[in-house]
RNA sequence: GGUCCCGUAGCUCAGCAUGGAUAGAGCGCCGGCCCUCUAAGCCGGUGGUCGUGGGUUCGAAUCCCACCGGGACCGCCA
């Protein structure tokens, strides 16, 4: 039985009272008390009405009470003298119904709103010449967590990560090997060794020869159509993207397949899209002003992007409309399909090839829906993608930007840095030119450490391998939860000090919680499903827990309905307190007979519910730690 | 200047979509709890003009308007 479907009841209970008084067409909510001990169930039915008969709300709602038949899911419904309907729930039929439900049944939290469309989702996206900041981070957990969410709703899920192998900041690194005598042998993990020296280094010069940029010129010009730099330039590229999958593997993403912007450019498709763009009087050539000779997308009130200069030379943003266009099918799919590598989980992760082959491949784009996972920077353009997407006929189609805000760096952690800082800004935005950013790896490293001196104090007969895995699990638990915890609206101010907390508000919280509650299975010795239990949970933290884990399934449809992570992990953090009350008043395993079998089922439904959680949201789960 | 986002406890944030009862957590601070399934935990206390002013409403943190403060975007850069 979910919450959901109790509210339904608490309606129609209403409504057929309704009907036995004679009135029609009443707008009212079902709703969930938002103070204790007035039920599980509240209606404000009586303000609605009251409004429309003139009559005191108390009055109204004595009169619907008096008129509803007997419900055995509802132990006492009540008038309120303040006007609402509480509905009182019987926790032996409900709690009863909750065990069945997901202790027997099959498939149980597998909702199937997408069943039969397919989704493409694009993150990541980091430019290949550094390795992975916070910020990035923040991008990759969003984008997997929603593929996960996805998946869950029944939705066929592709997810992409699009590789810029063409762009300045390639090039940027490029230039350093090419010109400036960077070694490519180093001790040092390369992604970090390209965007923490050679990258900030190469900038550096810029200011104080610019002829080298005259070189980097060149460098993007070959990237873009071929040539022996481009050879060079593969070699590295390969092994900077390959460095940065290994940052995203450990936060636990994975991927479908990878596509290459110098691949997309090779491939004609921004011919085949402009034609169409064309066709449908969507860009319009500029015979005169500031953008003479240029092709412009037309946007909204007079609003313009350029898409083509007058050179002749396509813009940045322009590579997004082809690439959009393939993602959902508009276009014919003319790339080749190899596989890459083989991920962690064993599954294989594909990468594009300029030219089609005919090898069999699966198939990566005709999404119904594309979604890029991309801070809210690019909102302007992404919304001129959109618009250009519609327009060459996506019927049906649908492009959706996920935005989220940026992570910054709070005063003290960029002092820490050791960079100067003035004392009336807050917090500061990550650059990777400037140096003003903290490395992914470097932040699990230095998590990882604090977790396993914790751990160690607790298990001092472990060894070193499952302390290091029990290290890196709560690493990455901990890093996951304090970007998804918050609303993606919400700037994350990124402070070193505060993002090594194990404790509180944290990963580690339900993973300690969930481990806590299997240790009480393992040493109970194996329990078994039986009916009639649920009537000995009296104490009050047995029915707050029986209540919310009715509400998971409601928790998730809520986060992926709103494209929305924090949901479901506000929902878990909740579920963790109620089950850690409950773990401190109501022994399990002192207790007897039906009692002690009544909370092994309450604790049994909660792992198989905590578990499944903490996987979508791709929080590792511990049996121990 | 235009568009968008944020503003709730000392700090970090829920609650706002769909108005409803006494505005909730974590951190911090103060005080308790390991005889008992892991104290990364639990219990109690402390702490709030919900940015400001108006409006709508029986009822506003929530909806509308204006203003204030902070941020982002607005290039023939990528």
């Amino acid at each position: 039985m979910s919450y959901l479907e109790l509210k339904e009841r608490a309606k129609s209970a209403i409504l057929k009272a309704l009907e036995k008084i004679g009135i029609k067409d009443v707008k009212f909510d079902v709703l969930e008390p938002t103070v204790e001990g007035i039920g599980e169930v509240t209606t404000n039915v009586a303000f609605t009405l009251s409004k429309k008969l003139k009559r005191p709300p108390i009055e109204m709602a004595k009169e619907i009470v008096g008129n509803m038949e007997i419900d055995p899911w509802f132990k006492k419904i009540e008038a309120h003298p303040k006007g609402y309907i509480n509905f009182w729930l019987s926790y032996l039929e409900y709690g009863e119904a909750l065990f069945e439900r997901v202790l027997i049944r099959e498939n149980y939290g597998k909702l199937d709103v997408g069943r039969g469309r397919k989704v493409v989702i694009e993150h990541t996206s980091v430019n290949p010449n550094k390795a992975l900041h916070i910020g990035h981070a923040r991008n990759v957990v969003i984008g997997d967590t929603i593929g996960r969410l996805m998946k869950r709703a029944g939705y066929n899920v592709s997810i992409l990560n699009y590789i810029d192998d063409t762009g300045t900041q390639v090039a940027d690194v490029l230039v350093g090997f090419l010109y400036l005598g960077f070694k490519k042998d180093v001790e040092r993990k390369f992604d970090q060794y390209c965007g923490d020296v050679v990258y900030i280094e190469v900038n550096k010069r810029f200011e104080e020869d610019p002829s080298l940029i005259e070189k980097r010129r060149e460098i993007i010009k070959q990237l873009e159509v071929g040539g022996p730099i481009a050879e060079v330039a593969r070699e590295i590229i390969d092994r900077i993207v390959r460095e940065q999958l290994k940052t995203c593997w450990r936060l636990g993403a994975e991927y479908d397949l990878l596509n290459w912007e110098s691949h997309i450019l090779r491939s004609g498709y921004w011919n085949e899209v402009f034609s169409m763009l064309k066709k449908r009087d969507l860009v319009e050539f500029v015979k005169d002003g500031k953008y003479k000779g240029c092709w412009v997308l037309k946007g909204g009130e007079g609003d313009e992007k350029v898409l083509v200069r007058s050179d002749g030379t396509t813009v940045y943003a322009a590579k997004d409309i082809p690439y959009a266009a393939w993602k959902l099918g508009i276009i014919e799919d003319r790339f080749g399909y190899e596989v890459f590598a083989i991920q962690p989980s064993g599954k294989e992760l594909w990468t594009t090839k300029p030219r089609r082959d005919g090898k069999d491949h699966p198939i990566f784009n005709n999404g119904d829906i594309a979604i890029t996972v991309i801070d809210v920077r690019q909102s302007r353009v992404q919304n001129f993608v959109k618009l250009a997407v519609k327009g060459i006929g996506g019927e049906g189609k649908e492009y959706m930007h996920l935005g989220y805000e940026v992570v910054a760096l709070s005063k003290d952690t960029v002092k820490e840095l050791g960079m100067l800082v003035k004392e009336d800004k807050e917090f500061y935005h990550m650059s990777g030119r400037k140096g003003v950013y903290v490395n992914v790896d470097d932040i699990l490293d230095e998590l990882k450490k604090r977790a396993i001196e914790e751990s160690k104090t607790r298990n001092p007969e472990e060894d070193e391998e499952w302390l290091n895995d029990v290290g890196e699990k709560i690493a990455v638990g901990a890093l996951r939860y304090a970007l998804l915890k918050q609303d993606l609206d919400k700037i994350i101010v990124f402070d070193i000090k505060e993002a090594m907390k194990l404790e509180g508000d944290t990963g580690p919280y339900l993973q300690y919680s969930l481990a806590r509650a299997i240790r009480i299975l393992e040493k109970a010795g194996g329990w078994e499903f039986e009916r009639g239990l649920a009537k000995y949970l009296d104490e009050e933290e047995e029915r707050k827990l029986v209540l919310l884990l009715s509400k998971y399934e409601n928790a998730m449809l809520e986060a992926i309905v709103n494209f929305s992570p924090k949901r479901l992990v506000k929902y878990v953090r909740e579920l963790a307190v109620a089950f850690n009350s409950f773990y401190e008043k109501c022994p399990v395993l002192q207790e007897e007979d039906v009692i002690r079998r009544a909370r092994l089922a309450l604790v049994a439904t909660y792992v198989k519910i905590l578990s499944d959680a903490l996987q979508v949201l791709g929080i590792p789960i511990l049996e121990r730690l």
